[in-house]
DNA sequence: GACCAATGTGAACGAGCGTTCAGGGGCGGC
DNA sequence: GCCGCCCCTGAACGCTCGTTCACATTGGTC
């Protein structure tokens, strides 16, 4: 899957932006190689991606989008099929980067299924507390989509929570993890879902500043989550 | 706040409705003082209801809500002002009775705050297992009413929280919980907002008889919640 | 049977939507 | 200096939306 550096265009006041004109060249440092070939693609998908956060997908137009990075509402189709396929574009870079991130963070945390725990929640509520409205579009919109366009969406979904019912099952095998047991029976899925609840849905209120830090907030849910499981002392 | 009894209308198959032909009092058995006087309230209420939690409030229009319960749209316009003012009316509904609810079960669980906040969750939970349409609407749609209209609801998700931050609260004083501090400070708040999420997202992923039932469940989450915030055993 | 208030009808309105397309401009290669 | 390509423009298309309104229908009251 493609890099995004996503750069906010008209962060403060969205609206009308001009366009830059200085060469491209001069606009992005990186060797062409390794971005996106054209720019306007990227002003696109940076725009559409504060608009979608801030105001909805249905409600956003091709014309707010387009006019966000100083262009008119025909030029979207010179890079995308549809509006629908931007937002596809937007949420599966996203969801990549995501699946990538928690997998690696997993993979570096050595063997011991309490510090993968661990590993896990902190990138993942570092990622939701930093990236907001990634997440937020990534998680609000995707209904939007045709059943299509969900299906690798929702497979890279259940992968994320793949990983963390691996970790919670490797867990309970070694007799570090004591998850809650409901007559008589664990269900790994649903404590799951609910630690990935948890940690998703921090972008929906958390607000940089105002309370804890990132950092912070990682090291509470990751504590939250390691009691929940029931780990023991290391 | 008015009580209202939801109705699902052509709940597996939505579309046309005909219209109940019966008098209005052999409908509803409850006397008049204690319901809307108006049935044709409750029934767009109930097909709205039904509607956005399928489709979501932008897409689904005027037509199809009143093609669901057997009219045209003009006939909105008798009960509400505007399709804007139904959605407000039908989340603040719900949004009451839940914070009517929560108050309830911790009122009904004694002094104890580990019993407190397991009713809390057990009701909380239960709740959005059991209506989870309505949740999913309350929770989805809020962002499309304007800021007038967003504050009573708002206002009754802070006292939800703060009744939760309550109970933590008296907890930590009684010496009965023990949360966990960053960087030797507690931040309670956050962490109530941390139950919260992962109670109120059930709706979006839990469908009965799948996984462990509605009861089940509540026992999973208040036993978590219980862990999270270091209760002692009783 | 005349009246009234409540309620429903369905055509109509003005606005805005996603998308298309014929035309224009600029830039690199020759 | 011309060509060809890429990209952008902005009018236009066909459609659907929320809302309004003149009118019909109903049921209850006197």
């Amino acid at each position: 899957m493609t890099k995004r550096k996503p750069v906010k265009i008209a962060a403060t006041t969205p609206g009308v932006a001009e366009r830059d004109p200085r060469p491209s060249a001069e606009r992005d440092p990186r060797p062409s190689a390794e971005r996106e070939a054209r720019p306007s693609v990227e002003a696109i998908r940076a725009a559409a991606f504060q608009q979608f956060a801030e105001r909805g997908y249905p409600v956003v137009t091709v014309r707010d989008i387009m006019k966000a990075c100083g262009l008119t509402q025909g030029a979207l189709y010179n890079h995308f099929k549809s509006k629908d396929e931007l937002l596809h574009d937007i949420i599966t870079s996203t969801q990549a980067e995501l699946e990538r991130q928690c997998l690696q963070a997993v993979g570096e945390a050595g063997a011991d299924p309490r510090a993968q725990l661990a590993a896990f929640v902190r990138t993942y509520v570092m990622r939701h507390c930093r990236l907001r409205e990634e997440a937020l579009v990534a998680n609000r919109e995707i209904g939007w989509l045709d059943r299509e366009r969900v299906i690798d969406i929702r497979r890279s979904r259940r992968a994320i929570r793949d990983i963390l019912v691996g970790i919670l099952t490797s867990g309970v095998e070694k007799g570090l993890f004591d998850p809650p047991k409901i007559d008589g029976r664990r269900d790994l899925k649903a404590m799951a879902m609910a630690l990935l609840d948890q940690c998703t849905h921090i972008s929906m209120w958390y607000i940089p500043g105002r309370q804890l830090d990132e950092e912070q907030m990682a090291t509470l849910y990751a504590e939250m989550a390691l009691r929940s499981v029931g780990a023991t002392e290391k």
